[in-house]
DNA sequence: TAGATTGTTAATCGATTAACAATC
DNA sequence: TAGATTGTTAATCGATTAACAATC
């Protein structure tokens, strides 16, 4: 059916939806036509319920009795994530994390399309990192200005990326994917993400020392259990 | 106070905290000495509630009229987050995300200690990367007899990442942070968690899309007005 | 038709916010 | 003391789950 027009989707139910999409597409690989929400949920613990009121939020694409047709969701949901569309994309910054991301090869898979590097060394630009030209940094606002950009990816060191946003949004930027060490705010238009890969790292630890905690607390309640009347 | 023994904390919580603690070791280095929820809350985007709740989930650190010591409560979310002690990590496959990793300055900063690297590659085995020995994956078992570790990073490809889950595990790994393409699951006394870029990505572009989406309707419902009796 | 499974509304659960007594 | 701000309980809000009529 014709898609809603929804309100601002909640992070949760904004973070489930590329995992639809991947599961969906791993699906799609493996030959399957048809897929409740029942099964679906097995595969991604998750509930069938969460997953209909989910798909629902955006019109809809299964069918009463059947079940939902596995391509055309992957289809469905990739148009929700804007994915079905090639995106271009630059790289500001060539250090690990920029080169790293400049060769990852999940993202040409997905429809991004690195266009330009831009670093401040001297030595780097005019090479080439994994096919793609390093421009000098200085050149960023003549460059956006010829050649219409989706996306960036800062990858500088935390003090120097705010400064990078305004030439960014000036230039047409719409999303800013941003690995800097330090938060960046950006005009209305332009959407930001601040990854912060330790963060992650430290949610991890958090998590192990939780499970020794709760572990711990274990014996003393069975020792507990003993003493007890 | 002494801290208490929480339940699992929510992810929505968990997710919150390494934010907190990175804020607060910036102000701890900009000299800050007292701070109050609700100034933190300004600093953050978020409500002074929010934050007397989430840190008095794990036992208030604060004073009455006073607010919160900055170096005390910096060290005390660093004892949640258990990153006050060092950890030992070893990382598996020594392509593009583990090279970039195995050099990414943010892990020893925070206090995590890079052992071993272990590849396939004959070519890389006895290299050093970053000043770390690249071993031969085979030898993981051993390795781990010898040297404890608290932390795997798979960036291997897809398709070799669960195989080493059985190993890491026999090995005392407690935590698996995956960047292989493919989800692992472990035994439960092995804390993964596994990290798809991509989604990352591809939550910037469903938020750049709905911001689209949501404008182009601003402008329809404008003019409906108009029509409207 | 009978069985299956969606779309959708209502009920529940949990997280966030508001309020305020305790107290520095 | 008066003012400020926490710790904590109660109220609210929003997300998840349950239920079921619609329908394939």
């Amino acid at each position: 059916m014709t898609n809603k027009v929804p309100d601002r989707a909640s992070d949760a139910m904004m973070r489930r939806m590329p995992a639809y999409y991947r599961q969906l597409r791993d699906l799609e690989a493996l030959g399957f036509i048809d897929l409740s929400s029942k099964d679906l949920a097995r595969r991604m613990n998750l509930t069938d319920s969460q997953i209909r009121h989910d798909f629902n939020a955006f019109g809809g694409f299964g069918r009463r009795g059947r079940g939902y047709n596995v391509a055309l969701l992957r289809r469905s949901i990739g148009d929700i994530l804007d994915i079905n569309r090639p995106h271009d994309v630059i790289i500001i910054g060539a250090g690990n994390i920029g080169r790293a991301l400049a060769q990852y090869k999940g993202f040409p898979d997905s429809g991004f399309r690195l266009k330009a590097i831009f670093d401040s060394d001297p030595e780097l630009v005019g090479k080439k990192i994994s096919g793609v030209k390093v421009f000098n940094i200085s050149s960023l606002s003549k460059y956006l200005a010829k050649s219409p950009t989706d996306i960036a990816i800062i990858c500088t060191p935390g003090d120097k990326a705010q400064a990078l946003v305004e030439p960014l949004a000036a230039g047409g930027i719409k999303g800013i994917w941003n690995f800097a060490a330090m938060d960046i705010t950006a005009p209305p238009q332009v959407v930001v993400s601040n990854v912060h890969l330790t963060d992650s790292l430290m949610m991890l630890t958090f998590r192990m020392h939780e499970k020794e905690v709760l572990e711990e607390n274990k014996s003393w309640v069975s020792s507990d259990v003993e003493s007890k009347p």
